[in-house]
DNA sequence: TCTCAGTGTGTATACGTATGCATTACAGCA
DNA sequence: TGCTGTAATGCATACGTATACACACTGAGA
């Protein structure tokens, strides 16, 4: 039934050896022998098993990658680069979700189904990381890190982010040239890295100009629609002076966008609103969000290729960190308030 | 250095098979004595290879699922609930992109390395259905079909799909009935199952109504924002005349909404748009774009189970069909024409 | 003619788990 | 006591590939 490396060893007249070897390319094979094997495996139709190779070689050519929700926009524009660079350097995506039952998730990276891992949705609580770096199963953190590392040098992992402090701090000051004095922040979670440094920049950006952001103009909340849409409600009813909001990334930005066109806020006039990500759907014309560019496929192939040079041993021992910049992109969603208009 | 049951054995005193057979809680094995092998594989944390499970099972517990594009915002949505689906019935996912290359593809699949596989974006020429035949690999179409089955029993396979005719029927009835007679098409590729039956419902409904579809107003293209972006504007640029829209689905919708903002064209005043898939963002303010609903998840979870009672030999030998009806949700992209208004 | 290096191939085994079959121990019964 | 049946466990092997090592053969040099 199934055609082994044995079946085509004999109907090539050599041992299975030789037949692993010669189809390996292996060149103590000679060419007229590699020849003759390859047109019997052809002929039987043969593939290598891939459970066999694993068991003999102690490795799978499989990456596992962890992602707590697919259908948010934000993560596809991720997994799909990362993916295609994968598969570009021979290596196959196995998709886990990252849920409540960490053990289950554990277990599926340790049995050497995956030869490395890529984390792309880390919160700084999780003690995930910690158990592969016992297990010294390869990973690569993707968009967020764990916040662990710097208070001890092992605890250092490979990652590919975004400078999210910079980001912050680019578009504290567009909102402050505006002159934007009452500016809010919808923020990400504060037990994701990103959500941290994001505010952080926002926050130091506005302390250059003076500007100080008091707690009642915060919302915060999982990078979703819902966090945006609900987020923006709220933060106006605290305070309705707020002229400008900063928000977490772009699903969350147009989550505000949609709950202020409920509202009959206009925008850009009565609100400014700023993003993060740059999705594609952030320069529909519906939309026309101005928002923090930068590299998220260059990004995501970082990761690949911080976790695939660890594998092949390539890495040094210390832990490296690809850090792609922002960039602020102006479209239609900004403008200075209206009170600074109105003085002109 | 690799932990594994034979260490287990040795640490609790017994014989390799019987630590095979205790955890996995074989009956056969004494109450204390699994007792005493879990608390060994716990001290030792043991985890069961799964290459040396799958070479002895020959059995893999993983789903292969093709997709062509995940940063098309439709798949998210398809592969979110497959993969929880998976997951709750003990499988795991590996996503495997459809590319060009179908040879690379094949191997992939039928390399042992899974037990089945979902393709959810077959187009009618391809031939790796019909490879995957021949090669017994049990697989299911979710959203697309290959066309082939219906020619002959033995290529029927197990499929879960929606309604697609009776969709664009709903379509036509719903524009004809406000008053649309010069109605447009953008719609899927005619090389997609999806395309061809959408599209045939929707003329044969507008038929029904004594409407005709001419060649020059319908566009067709890939499942994306630019098929409806640059498709609109073609089509109204061929025939202004037309007053509303039938879209591929939501993605290409929403291109098409877009598109008519930028030419300035109101919506729905001056032009009717339906959508098809209901997305999440299908009901976001800023579009609220009245399409076809029907039961995504419900469709990817029925994919799952047909693929899975396959696998569990529970089907019956004839390919089973999942169809999940479609219904219209309006919002606020459709009205009468403006005539029939001014007539009024 | 003998040795030696080099080349090409085969032999044997490892990888880790699952399972058919054999074996042991022991209880129940005649 | 001896026999049978059953419960619990061990032994041996299969799964398919890769590879260390052994071996055979060839031609060259002494």
């Amino acid at each position: 039934m199934l055609i082994t490396s044995h079946d085509v060893a004999r109907f090539a007249g050599v041992s299975q050896a030789t037949v692993s070897r010669a189809l390996r390319g292996d060149s103590r094979v000679s060419a007229a022998t590699q020849d003759r094997v390859r047109r019997a495996a052809e002929a039987l139709n043969y593939v290598p098993s891939e459970a066999g190779r694993s068991l003999s070689t102690r490795t799978t050519r499989r990456i596992g990658v962890l992602v707590s929700d697919l259908t948010n926009p934000f993560y596809p524009h991720l997994i799909g680069p990362l993916h295609d660079e994968l598969e570009r350097c021979g290596y196959r995506m196995m998709l886990l979700a990252e849920r409540s039952d960490d053990a289950l998730v554990t277990e599926q990276l340790l049995d050497h189904s995956i030869d490395g891992a890529v984390l792309t949705t880390t919160s700084t609580g999780s003690g995930l990381p910690d158990a592969l770096r016992r297990k010294q199963l390869p990973f690569v953190f993707l968009n967020r890190v764990d916040g662990r590392d710097g208070v001890d040098g092992r605890n250092g992992a490979d990652a590919a982010v975004v400078d999210n402090e910079r980001g912050g701090r680019i578009a504290a000051a567009e909102l402050a040239e505006l002159g934007h004095r009452a500016t809010g922040l919808l923020g990400g979670s504060d037990d994701t890295s990103t959500g941290r440094e994001r505010e952080q920049g926002f926050v130091a950006g506005l302390a250059d100009a003076g500007i100080v952001l008091p707690d009642n103009r915060i919302r915060r909340g999982p990078y979703d629609f819902d966090t945006g849409y609900f987020g923006l409600s709220e933060l106006l009813a605290a305070d309705p002076s707020i002229t400008a909001v900063f928000c977490g990334n772009d699903v969350v930005a147009i989550g505000a966008y949609n709950a202020a066109l409920r509202a009959g806020v206009r925008i850009p006039d009565e609100l400014t609103l700023v993003g993060f990500d740059d999705l594609p759907m952030a320069s529909w014309e519906a939309f026309a969000l101005t928002t923090i560019r930068y590299d998220l496929r260059a990004m995501a192939r970082a990761a690949a290729r911080l976790l695939l040079e660890r594998l092949s041993g390539e890495a040094p021992d210390s832990a490296q960190r690809v850090v792609v910049d922002p960039e602020l992109v102006r479209r239609g969603t900004h403008a200075p308030p209206l009170t600074a208009r109105e003085e002109r």
